[in-house]
RNA sequence: GGGCGCAUAGCUCAGUUGGUAGAGCGAUUCCCUUACAAGGAAUAGGUCACGGGUUCAAGUCCUGUUGCGCCCACCA
């Protein structure tokens, strides 16, 4: 439609303010319209005020740019940016950064596809390389870890800027200027001057312990990001012998795992297998001696009741192995193969031949066969749905494989942490309050310390090097560390701190660490990274603590929780003073939307079909941690909302010769004009509640009830006094009253609706509707008056509508005469309002009044359509 | 197995401190009406999942049951 072609952003004309509203206002164009104008100006810059105080700040989650973002996205970002431009026009200062989240695997994973690439740490860099033309991701090319991070980088500034445009389209209203990345030197440093801090306080330390593996990424998992699937697999009957050469059965669904046994363990009740507590048997086809040992985590009612214990088949073996100091006997290696020497622990080492170097499930068919023939399966595999711990990005189950790894304290292990951490969660307000439990639940069942260390390329490196000693050993209990000065540092391309560059990996020389830390690890400093953590401590005062952490509850036990721990750890304090969970946009059959089940919904393509100010209100009307399906008829009824607000807006601002200088509490004499102000002063003081509560629905169906009643029966029944139909001073009063109730429902619309908004606002004001303030009761307080007469006059309009359209007769059908029945008061009401409901009702004749008990009733005659004079002359 | 949440009109959801069941969508019947036909008006539609209890009064409070969803645990 491109209704302002004018040079002037702000075209400040009046009294000829109609030049500015458009013959017919459409949604079209208006995002792209004002996301630039509100770029140029800077209309959400982060000003930075004297006092902590005046500033609202918000640890927006930074989206995974590696991802696709759909329409849950949209949905739980707008909920943030609600209550950012509610927050803004109450006049504090807005601190609303963006962030992308760029590093760790799933970055990786889409260079490797997309550019068909893989990492070869070994490799040396190769300033000319070109990724390939055409791509195979069959065949990699295999790059150094210097080449993939660039591409890396590459791939996700590609992928950032779409991000920004899609943001841009649906309204954020972030601060572009805070714009931070989890790769970028900046949130380096803050990610390894926070570790070295957390390694200086005894809170970080590496250790070497059986770790969760994902073996086809190669890289360490932590208990966080895990998660289950079902998974076929076999119960195989084996016979363990005993040594009076009978034999004890147990099912289990690894059989190649026999190899590792280290004990048979049953429940201490068991009966079946108390006489057995403290003997040996020997296991089949290796002969390996092992002792049957009681514990209360085995569950007699599962397979035969006694558990073959391995290490490490699952997270149970290694709580046995912990807690009842058996061997360690591992053979599963990182790549997940069984290793290709033979353990020097088996009786009967011969067979060991037929499973090294296999996959576990290659070794799992050979070790069938080998049982077979040993006479030591019983009966035949019967299969079964067994659930496997899969890392959540990953499609391959975990193994557990002892490896040396860096762990941050997170009250896994320490009784006294745990309890702060979850001090630090009552401290918090939650937005829904229930789901303060799943963060409860999470924080006293965290079992062990927060796994940082992940062996990938794409990720800020830990800032480590180790001595080596003569022989070339690297001394794991002495890690070097730099000085917070020069960070960020890449230890695998600065030397460590007092050693030569030629002494890397030579004896008495030093190594680098190879790890890099996980995504979660940089990403639960984005309070720090955002606020200028001792980069800018200015900034760090007026922001830190933040005030509100919006994220979809299925992030708690991660991103949340993390955050918190790092914030207690560093700070003493919990990040913010509040937590907003969003709920999923789910699909019409209530399933979570995802890549596998082929039901993501694509934002842009809604956007542009319905426009951001729809899709926002349709946003706005899912509540807080409420998941709610999509259903794109709803979007038309956003669409609707958006449409009215600028078609309303034109013809409150069409009246020849309208002054809005004019528009003035005193102007506004007539009673039912006072009635809807004192109506619209009740919507601004609720609304106002609801969003200090952080219930922008509740705003939002306020307003919006008020508005549609509006429209439909007050603008109606004024409309004719308006133009004039009554005298100037009656015009007046009715101009004012609208030109009043525009204002405040513009801006009380603004934080859902900002598009059609501001286009409207630019029709009369000057200046960004979001820079203005939130509307205040006292602005339309009309003084003692009450809506009664509003609400009366309502009852009336319905009434005679109701007549019309049982007449199947058109609305401007002529009535002659109009009876209403009704107490005392409601008639008076009525009264005071009775020309303008002659004009909306175009009664020919004359209203009847009877007083009666009971509620209002108005009897409509319509005139005679043969009998009805000539439509008035226009 | 544990925790949390949900169950109200065909659909999506409101329902304040207990006091005569609400909205929108959809359906139906209409209306070219000078802000809006990509619109508007009106009408119909509900044993508030089920069983107990408290109360003068329960959709609302207590309790039990069933079903659904999410989170966690277990996965021999």
């Amino acid at each position: 439609m491109h209704c302002m072609t004018s040079a002037e952003p702000f075209a400040a004309a009046r009294p000829g303010l109609g030049a500015d509203v458009p013959e017919r206002p459409a949604l079209e164009g208006l995002e792209a319209k004002w996301s630039q104008r509100w770029r140029d100006q800077g209309t959400y810059d982060f000003v930075r005020p004297d006092s902590r105080a005046e500033v609202f700040s918000i640890d927006t989650p930074p989206p995974t740019v590696s991802g696709s973002l759909h329409v849950g996205h949209v949905f739980s970002y707008t909920h943030t940016d609600l209550v950012a431009r509610y927050q803004r026009m109450r006049g504090k200062r807005v601190f609303y950064p963006m962030g992308w989240d760029d590093n760790g695997l799933p970055t990786e994973r889409r260079v490797q596809n997309y550019y068909g690439v893989r990492c070869d740490a070994t490799l040396a860099y190769d300033p000319a390389f070109e990724p390939p033309a055409r791509p195979d991701p069959k065949r990699p090319i295999s790059i150094s870890r210097a080449n993939f991070i660039e591409l890396c980088l590459r791939l996700t500034a590609t992928d950032e800027r779409a991000f920004e445009d899609l943001w841009r389209q649906l309204g954020l209203s972030v601060d572009w200027r805070t714009l931070y990345s989890t790769i970028s030197p900046e949130a380096a440093t803050v990610a390894q001057r926070a570790f070295l801090r957390n390694l200086a306080r005894g809170e970080a330390y590496l250790s070497h312990a059986p770790t969760l593996w994902d073996v086809s990424f190669g890289t360490a998992v932590a208990q966080a990001e895990l998660v289950d699937r079902d998974y076929p697999g076999f119960y195989h009957r084996i016979g363990f012998h005993r040594p009076d050469g009978s034999l004890l059965h147990v099912e289990t669904t690894r059989p190649e795992l026999v190899v590792s046994v280290c004990a048979l363990i049953a429940h201490p009740s068991d009966e079946r297998y108390q006489p057995l507590f403290g003997s040996t048997v020997r296991s089949p086809v290796f002969g390996v001696e092992v002792p049957v040992l009681a514990h209360h985590k085995a569950e007699p009612d599962k397979g035969a009741g006694i558990a073959m214990c391995c290490t490490f088949g699952d997270l149970t073996d290694v709580q046995w192995w912990r807690e009842l100091n058996l061997p360690t006997r591992t053979v599963v290696t990182r790549d997940g193969r069984l290793q290709a020497e033979t353990p020097d622990w088996l009786a009967d080492p011969a067979p060991y031949a037929e499973l090294a170097g296999k996959t576990t499930y290659s070794a799992r068919q050979a070790m069938v066969e080998l049982l077979r023939q040993s006479g030591d399966l019983d009966g035949e595999p019967t299969p079964t749905m067994r659930k496997a711990n899969f890392y959540e990005k990953g499609d391959k189950p975990l193994e557990i494989v002892a490896s040396r790894q860096w762990y941050i304290a997170n009250g896994g292990r320490d009784q006294a942490l745990k309890a702060a951490l979850l001090a630090r969660g009552e401290e918090l307000a939650w937005v829904p309050e229930y789901m303060k439990h799943r963060y409860d639940d999470w924080v006293a069942g965290v079992s062990g310390d927060w796994l940082v260390s992940r062996q990938r390329f794409f990720g800020v490196p830990f800032p480590i090097w180790y001595a080596l000693d003569d022989q070339g050993e690297p001394d794991f209990d002495h890690p070097i560390r730099p000085d917070e000065s020069a960070l960020p540092v890449d230890p695998m391309r600065d030397p460590a701190p007092g050693f030569d560059p030629a002494q890397r990996d030579q004896p008495g020389g030093f190594t680098a660490d190879q790890d890099v830390m996980d995504t979660w690890a940089t990403s639960s400093l984005t309070p720090q990274i955002a606020c200028g953590w001792e980069r800018d401590q200015e900034l760090f005062d007026l922001t830190f603590p933040m005030d509100l952490a919006p994220q979809a509850h299925d992030i708690i036990r991660t991103w949340l929780f993390s955050r918190v721990v790092r914030s207690h750890l560093e700070h003493g304090c919990a990040p913010w003073a509040r937590a907003a969970l969003s709920g999923f946009v789910v699909d019409p059959d209530r399933k979570k939307m995802s890549k596998s089940l082929g039901n993501v919904v694509v934002p842009s393509d809604t956007l542009d079909r319905f426009g951001s100010d729809a899709v926002r209100w349709r946003a706005a009307m899912a509540r807080p941690g409420t998941d709610s399906p999509f259903d794109e008829r709803q979007m038309k009824v956003g669409r609707r909302l958006a449409t009215k607000i600028l078609n309303a807006s034109k013809f409150i601002l069409g009246f020849p010769g309208l002054d809005p200088a004019g528009w003035s509490l005193e102007q506004v004499a007539e009673p039912v004009d006072q009635a809807m102000l004192a109506s619209l002063k009740t919507v601004v003081e609720q609304a106002t509640a609801a969003f200090e509560a952080f219930e922008y629905t509740d705003a939002l169906e306020t307003a919006e009830r008020f508005f549609w009643t509006f429209c439909d029966d007050y603008v109606e029944l004024v409309k004719d006094r308006a133009y004039g139909g009554r005298g100037p001073a009656a015009a007046q009063s009715a101009q004012a009253a609208l030109g009043l109730a525009l204002g405040v429902l513009l801006r009380l619309f603004a934080p859902i609706c900002p598009f059609v908004t501001e286009e409207a606002w630019s029709w009369f004001q000057t200046g960004s509707i979001h820079l203005a303030s939130w509307p205040q009761p006292d602005e339309v307080d009309p003084g003692s008056v009450t809506a009664e007469v509003l609400e009366q006059a309502s009852a009336a309009l319905i009434a005679i509508r109701g007549a019309k359209s049982q007449a199947k007769a058109s609305m401007k059908a002529e009535v002659a005469d109009i009876v209403f029945r009704g107490p005392a008061a409601s008639l008076e009401a009525l009264r005071l309002v009775q020309a303008d409901l002659k004009a909306v009702a175009h009664l020919v004749g004359d209203f009847s009044w009877v007083e009666a008990e009971g509620g209002l009733d108005a009897s409509v005659e319509l005139a005679p359509v043969e009998a009805a004079p000539p439509a008035r002359t226009d």
